[in-house]
DNA sequence: TTCAACATGCAACAGGGTTGCAAGATATTT
DNA sequence: AAATATCTTGCAACCCTGTTGCATGTTGAA
């Protein structure tokens, strides 16, 4: 509760009730979700713009991340030092095929890629798809 | 023309102008293409929905793969060896943020990554964004 | 407590993507 | 060359995602 406050101000922004619903859903449910995930789990509370704005809002100032998979769109916790100025997510998603979860596997960074002449890397973003460990039989 | 007529027939497809413009759109034109970009294209000689179905019957076939980027779906041709059952796209995108533009860059695989016990790989994709050769100045 | 700045809800809209169905085109058989 | 079964297309309609404008409600700071 006071983390979620905390959590906020420290990014220039006001507690709203919104705000701490769906930063305190990121942090219990640990994979990436996505807006529909948040307007099945809050809808009836929340507006779907606001949610949509309140997700728009935690891009910009680095709290959470976009997660791309085939099928669209998702949001996770940015793991820790991310601000409005800087983003470092070099980090790897997997989706598993079983359960359609996608997670960010952190302590793992992706391996140095040698690009052809002429291209200037700046943002990294590897999405492996197979199976998780819950889903593993 | 009679290319497309073979390529078409190689799937069990049968050769209709929307699938010889389509197909022949994706190789004149070297880089990604979303649906958006082929009805702006071939908009006005066919119905969204007849583009949409044949992007599909593509993707199904094997002729295209997706690709993803943080905009969203585009579709890019398969090199070579793709069929209904067996695809393989350990292969690299990279997006520039100047043109917009998204290209597979061929010759260039992933590097292996060592993910953590119970991981079972399937699939990799791999999304730099960054400026290409033609943009950067 | 007051007030400016910010957030929310509502309505309305644009775009992406899908489905059902009737009409049209394709490849094949005769 | 005509007939037929099968596959494709176009149209209409629909759902989901995401955005914008504006009036109303809340927040935090003075």
């Amino acid at each position: 509760m006071e983390q979620l406050r905390e959590m906020l101000k420290g990014h220039q922004l006001r507690t709203t009730t919104c705000r701490e619903d769906v930063l305190s859903t990121f942090i219990s449910k640990k994979n990436a979700l996505s807006h529909g995930d948040l307007e099945g789990m809050l809808g009836e509370n929340y507006d779907r713009v606001t949610i949509y704005r309140t997700l728009k809002t935690f891009l910009e100032k680095g709290i959470i991340h976009k997660v791309l998979d085939d099928e669209g769109l998702r949001y996770a916790l940015c793991s820790q030092s991310c601000s409005e100025e800087k983003h470092q997510h070099d980090h790897i998603h997997f989706k598993c095929n079983e359960c359609g979860e996608t997670n960010c596997i952190e302590n793992l960074h992706i391996p140095a890629v040698k690009l052809p002449e002429g291209y200037i890397p700046e943002n990294f973003n590897l999405l492996i798809q197979g199976t998780c460990p819950k889903c593993k039989s």
